[in-house]
DNA sequence: CGATGACTTGAGTATGGTCAACACAAGTGG
DNA sequence: CCACTTGTGTTGACCATACTCAAGTCATCG
């Protein structure tokens, strides 16, 4: 069958390669992967890919674009618990009939495509598990930013984190990444206004550590941000 | 066998009902608890149950007593990204080799247990799947705190989150409860100064939604309470 | 070209922080 | 038994970080 030939020799997309770096995944799991990617799915900018409360049928993986986890307060206040970027997952649970903690909304146009299920690789289950604890993990240094950080800090702490999960999947390079959401987005991931972290902004630009512009960002200091902002590596298993 | 027989017809820990609540446990299932939960091991007030980190070699239940997962910043910030109540699980991965992803640190005396492997029995890997799922879901909580609640939204509302978990092992009833805990460990679990909190709290106590006194706190006005903060119910599953 | 959304900047304000002093209870050692 | 220490809670005065409101710029797009 030529088609298998192919599908095993070709490469995988981009967002599968955060997951398949996790573990020893076979050929019959690389294969299941591409097949998987290849049924993309689209979402709009502003849809929602989940919603709080409501049953999780299915483990997405973001191929391109970026989403969020959010949730609204009764009086409207908003806050963005994180972001799901290319090579993450969505409902990722490992419980039966789970239901979505939070709403997830695209940010960007999306695409995502349905994962194999667990129960038919081991290797898979072990990448998806693994990639739940790096999902916490994100959720820890969220609440060390909003928590304990500076305005100043938490505006630069993110735009490293971004950095370094963009650049599992070749999103980002030397520094630079496509930024393609808004400052009031940014102020509601980090529990502050638009109008402040514009300002925070402003100062790290002034200080030659960002530069940025329609749509791009670029980290002109990234060794002295990290050690200013006392970030660590994130790591889940030996 | 008498000492099956009486095992299997007592009852399980308190501690242990929470998980047991979670999901159907067979006989064995509940054996195995019970065997595990006989072997308890103490840990004293301010030592560290896990080290951020260092290797995850087994899952631990808490038996009694309160612990932090706990983050300290170079300059000495810290910050508590969430509680470990009675109940609670710690350690409580399902990849292979994990490494902690933070420092536990026991705030009162505390008596944990090892628990049975998850590939034991597959209702317990259901268990601790769900527990793992209600866990991130006070991590989302705990993140809208901090990001979009007013300080005294915050204190208001963390004091509910830990009435309710502490309900479920019976340590809390008619909005009571042992309240081991500093106001200064209260502050860096909400991102606030002692002064603070202390403030609030004397703001809900004047309110007459609140009382404390040596360690034991009661919310006066639960239904009220709730409301005004917005807070929901937690569930993770149909 | 007007409409829209995002970004920018300034002026004034308020929430929460800092610093300091003190109260009070529970040890602890002389 | 009493000084002394230590940890926790309490209160006041002052301050700074971040918010609010408002106006204005700029690019994009129908």
């Amino acid at each position: 069958m030529t088609v298998t030939a192919i599908s095993i020799s070709s490469d995988l997309h981009p967002a599968l390669r955060r997951l398949a770096s996790m573990v020893d995944l076979d050929d019959s799991d690389r294969m299941a992967l591409r097949n998987a990617a290849a049924r993309e799915r689209t979402i709009k900018a502003r849809g929602e890919v989940l919603q709080e409360g409501k049953p999780i049928r299915e483990r997405l993986l973001v191929l391109s674009g970026w989403a969020a986890r959010v949730r609204i307060l009764q009086d409207g206040r908003r806050q963005i618990i994180n972001f799901t970027l290319p090579g993450d997952l969505i409902g990722n649970c490992s419980h039966a009939n789970p239901l979505a903690s939070s709403t997830i909304a695209a940010l960007t146009p999306l695409t995502v495509c349905a994962l194999p299920d667990a129960a038919t690789s081991p290797a898979l289950c072990e990448a998806y598990a693994m990639s739940a604890a790096t999902e916490e993990a994100y959720l820890l240094a969220q609440i060390v930013r909003l928590g304990r950080m500076t305005a100043s800090e938490r505006v630069e702490d993110l735009l490293l984190e971004l950095m370094e999960r963009l650049e599992l999947t070749g999103l980002a390079r030397n520094g630079h990444y496509a930024m393609p959401i808004t400052q009031e987005t940014m102020a509601d991931a980090l529990g502050l206004t638009s109008v402040h972290v514009n300002r925070m902004l402003q100062r790290s630009k002034q200080a030659k550590r960002l530069r940025w512009a329609r749509g791009t960002m670029e980290i002109a200091a990234v060794a002295e941000m990290r050690r200013d902002v006392g970030r660590m590596p994130v790591r889940v298993s030996q």
